[in-house]
DNA sequence: TGTAAATATTTACGTGTGTCTATGTCCTTG
DNA sequence: CAAGGACATAGACACACGTAAATATTTACA
């Protein structure tokens, strides 16, 4: 297995923007965090997931949401899924997403976090 | 003059990901902010600017932080500033940027806002 | 076991992005 | 008004990204 953390366990570790400065790995390891949510897509599907009864979503339901093929979906699943925004479980046929809020609520507070 | 709302007007009107499923409107208004903070560069340019001393900081200063072309930062620059999260003011022969830290705190509660 | 449904993977393609070099613009000062 | 410094713009290029069509994989069930 890899030693290499993933973005979400990155962010947890550096202070707010507006506080100090980011060394180039830091932010090296916070903007593929970033980058998996700067798409309108998986906003919006971060956001049904996050937002869906139980916090979880089927990809069935998920797929009914966009007028996109559903390996387009599944693609940006994945790519939230990779960056540690999302959680995948299997059950039976199914696929069923849940969103990480804490890895939101720390990307939240590098990037709005108060000064002092 | 254009009737477009810039993306960091967008922001602030939508609730929390994780209270409700954002419209294809909203997350092809707010994409663009997240865009524009999805890159190392343009995430260490937005902190040295919002952590500096008095919120804002000099061109020249920026440039000296990156072994990058003195174009490349100015396009960076740009993009920040097109995105609604920097502003621009020139002073005699400098150009200083400073961090509109309400545009990041719109940001930050609208991907960490808590559910209820 | 074979068939259908749910999801993922592969491949391909047009478009967008980050970077550089070269050049332009604006301001200051001699 | 000429020259130089600070910053922006334009053009070019390699690479990454979003999407779709075709195909594979996994699971349930008749």
């Amino acid at each position: 297995m890899s030693l290499e953390l993933t973005p979400v366990q990155t962010v947890a570790c550096c202070p707010p923007l507006v506080r100090a400065p980011l060394s180039l790995p830091e932010a090296e390891g916070i903007a593929p965090l970033l980058k998996a949510l700067a798409d309108p897509v998986r906003l919006r599907l971060m956001s049904l997931v996050a937002s869906h009864e139980g916090g979880e979503a089927c990809v069935c339901e998920l797929n009914d949401a966009f007028e996109l093929s559903q390996p387009t979906i599944s693609h940006h699943l994945k790519l939230l899924h990779e960056a540690g925004l999302l959680e995948r479980e299997k059950r039976g046929v199914w696929v069923y997403y849940r969103a990480r809020t804490e890895a939101l609520q720390n990307l939240a507070s590098l990037i709005g976090g108060r000064a002092k």
